[in-house]
Formats: C-alpha cells, structure tokens, sequence
DNA sequence: ACCTGAACACCGTTCAAGT
DNA sequence: ACCTGAACACCGTTCAAGT
C-alpha cells in the first residue's frame, strides 16, 4: 500500500511492466498527448532517461501501451462462455458477444483508436481475438473468401470502435454558430436532426459513436454476411 | 511560370490559399507529420512566424489544408450525373457513385483519415456531401430514423476509407519473424492466410483496405440499409 | 546493469521590433 | 498591414558520466 506512493515507488525498481501500466493510466485519465516521456517519468519518480532502459523510445511506449489493452480484450473475450454452435447460424451471436465484450475494454481506454491507426500493431492478443472471430465464421459454415472479405467489412468493428463522422457538438456556442450558418446549405440534414434527437443518454464515445449506433451498424454487417453464407 | 518557383515567391505576397495549397502538397508528398510551421515556410520562401498571419496557427492549417481536400471531395462528386431516381431502389446506385467518387480524392491525400480522426473538423463541403446522401435515401423511402442509422452505419465510409485492421505486411522481414512466432497461436488466422492470395495487386492503401475489400464492405451496408427501408 | 545530468536537435508559439 | 529575428517552453533522444 505504502509502496504504490510515489514517494516510495522510487525505492522499487523499474519495471517495463511498471512504465506501461503507468503509460496507459496517463493516456486514460488524459489522453495520448500527455503521455510524454518527461512527465511518465515523473509521475514514476524517475528521470526521463530511465525510461530508456525498459523501453525502446516512445515508440516502445505506445505499442506496450496498446499491447496492455489488447491483452485486457483478449482477456475479457475469453471470459464469455462458449458458445453452443449447434447451428450453423449460431456464429452470428458468438461474433457479436465477442465484439461487444471488446468494446466495453475499448471504452475504458479510448485513446486506442487514435494510436491504433497511427501504429498498425499487431499483437499476439489482437491476433487471437481475431483468430476466434474467424474460428465461429467457419464453424458457421463461411467460406475462406468469405471470412476474408468478412474481416474488412469488419475493420476496426472487431476491436469494439468505428471510424464515425464528425457531427456538431452540442452546448459549444460557436459550433452553434458555425452550424446556424451553413444550415441554409444543407436542409436535408437539418430535417435529420430535427426529426431525431440525437442527444440520447447513451452515447458512450466523444464522437458521437454511442452504442445503440455501433450495435445497429455491427449487426447490419453481420446481418449481411450470414446471408451470403447462407446462399453461398 | 517564373511566379511560381520557389525564389521569386517572395514578390507575390502570401495569401490563406497559397499556405494551405503547400500545406496541402506537404502532406501529399511527405505525410502528415513532415508538415511543420518551418518547412511550411521555407518552401513559401518566407520565415514561419509570417504564416500566423494568415492562418492561425497549426491548427488552423490543419484544419484549412483538410477543407481544402473536402472542396476537392465535394467538386468530385458534384461532377457526377444526377441519377434518375425513378425507382426507390435508385438510391442505393447513386450513393455508392458518391461514395467511390469521395473515396478517388481521397486516395489522392491519404493522410486525410488520421487528420480527420484527430479534429472532427465539421466544414460546409464535408456537411453538403453527407446532406447530399441523406437527400437520396430520403428520395429511396428511408425514415428519418433510418437514415440517421445508416449514417452512423456508414461512418467514415462516406468520405471514402475505413477504419482497417492491422495485418502485417509483406516484405518486413521482422514482421515475417513475428508472425512465425505466433503463427500457432493463430490456426485459423494462418490457414485464411494460405487460402486467400491477399497481395493484389488492386490494393490501393497503406492499410490494407484496398478498392475491392472497400466495395464489399460498401456493398453490405448498402444492401442492408435497402433491405431494411423496403421492409419498414 | 541501472540511473542520471547536461546537451542536442527539433517542435509550436510569443513578443518586441522593424518596414 | 505584413514580415522578421530572437527567445521561450516544450518535445524525444544521445552521450558521457556516475554508481
């Protein structure tokens, strides 16, 4: 208890375990652009240069940080209770408990997309989550050309997140501004937004990726692709 | 002619365009991160503090070199012929036209998506082109609902890319040792590997999400987002 | 082997000064 | 008004030196 201080952290040695999880602390409390190299340090009452040590640069850093967050999916993943597959139909829900399992590791640390596709990582945890997504698309009777084609239909939905369009803030009077302007300009999506309101309690991510949408685009691909395993 | 080189800039005085033209040519040639206040204005012919007066500060070139390439976007697919629409199931055709045209320009400024990702900039090009879209499905008997749906459904995919997943590439010899070394761990992974011949030569970008993967994933969404406005 | 201080080569940006 | 030089506060990283 007195050891995790840190006062006293200095009097246990470093770690490359101990730099990572303190890496992913600082990106989840605030954000990758004050994960540096100086301040990670400190907060291990450390100089900078210690770091080296244990790390391969900031690069290092960011791919550890990520391989933690990988891990903690695999992890939660392998914690749902096998599925039955007793149908061919059955890998539909399997797939899906698996991403939404992902997703909710996502959320915890929501830096990850950003540095996800800044560094393509790939991590023996990424892989493995993969490689049993792949497992119950065969079991669901997928072609090898279908898991495939599967996969990037997918894309980062396997990891719990979607690329999502930028779609005006609310409560920010400028944007408000900015918005009053081109409105004029764009009628259609003005009808939108004024037939649904968008600001429901659920959104669970900045930009605008809340989970009844992740759910509705998650299950329209999976939709899609038990279908063409049907008829193919 | 003689205008435009490098030495004789100087004499034409600097202008928000002309900044933001380079900007834009930077990062097409050198990438995203190549694109700093000095370089920027050493290629301008003029000392970096000067480019403050223009445009305020690197956010702003940012954000302007990001505008520049959704006019582009925009231009693009206005270009298209309007399509007839004399079915409901026409909509489907002309977003897809759309969204491949976006995608052209795109290709031609690969580091859009990262910047897309970190300032969820909301310009009135990018607003018109979805607005456009949303036009269409209103016209293909899509609810208001439906339509906010499958926005959300199709994420960034309007503008033309998404989100992939990381896959090593080939040719790194250190990744091809990684990928030995996992290779148990990943059966299944492995035996989709050794199916499906993945080095196309139709791949269009970095991470991996060429034209033909691209389109199947487009094709999905669409096809459900048609099946769906039909039934409801 | 591990940690450190000083230094280097870069950033974006501020500020007072030029014209 | 536009442009500039010097400076500031930050980066990640190298390197020689400590223990």
């Amino acid at each position: 208890m007195v050891e995790t201080t840190d006062a006293t952290r200095r009097r246990t040695r470093l770690t490359r375990d101990a730099v990572l999880r303190r890496a992913v602390a600082i990106a989840d409390e605030h954000g990758v652009e004050a994960l540096t190299m100086r301040r990670l340090a400190e907060e291990l009452g450390v100089e900078a240069m210690s770091l080296y040590h244990h790390v391969r640069g900031k690069d290092g850093i960011l791919d550890g940080a990520l391989e933690l967050v990988l891990d903690e999916m695999l992890d939660a993943v392998s914690r749902l209770e096998p599925p039955d597959l007793a149908d061919p139909r059955d890998w539909q829900p399997a797939v899906r408990a698996r991403i939404l399992a992902a997703r909710t590791v996502m959320l915890r640390h929501r830096w990850t997309p950003q540095v996800m596709e800044a560094r393509n990582a790939m991590t023996l945890s990424a892989a493995r989550h993969v490689d049993g997504i792949v497992a119950l698309m065969r079991a669901g009777g997928f072609s090898w050309d279908l898991v495939h084609h599967g996969l990037h239909a997918l894309g980062s939905r396997v990891h719990g997140f979607t690329q999502e369009l930028g779609e005006p803030e609310g409560g920010d009077a400028e944007a408000e501004a900015v918005l009053a302007q081109i409105a004029p300009h764009i009628p259609h999506l003005v009808a939108m937004f004024s037939e649904v309101a968008h600001d429901e309690p659920g959104s669970t991510l900045g930009w605008c990726d809340d989970q009844t949408e992740f759910e509705f685009g998650l299950d329209l691909v999976l939709d899609g692709l038990e279908r063409l395993a049907r008829q193919g």
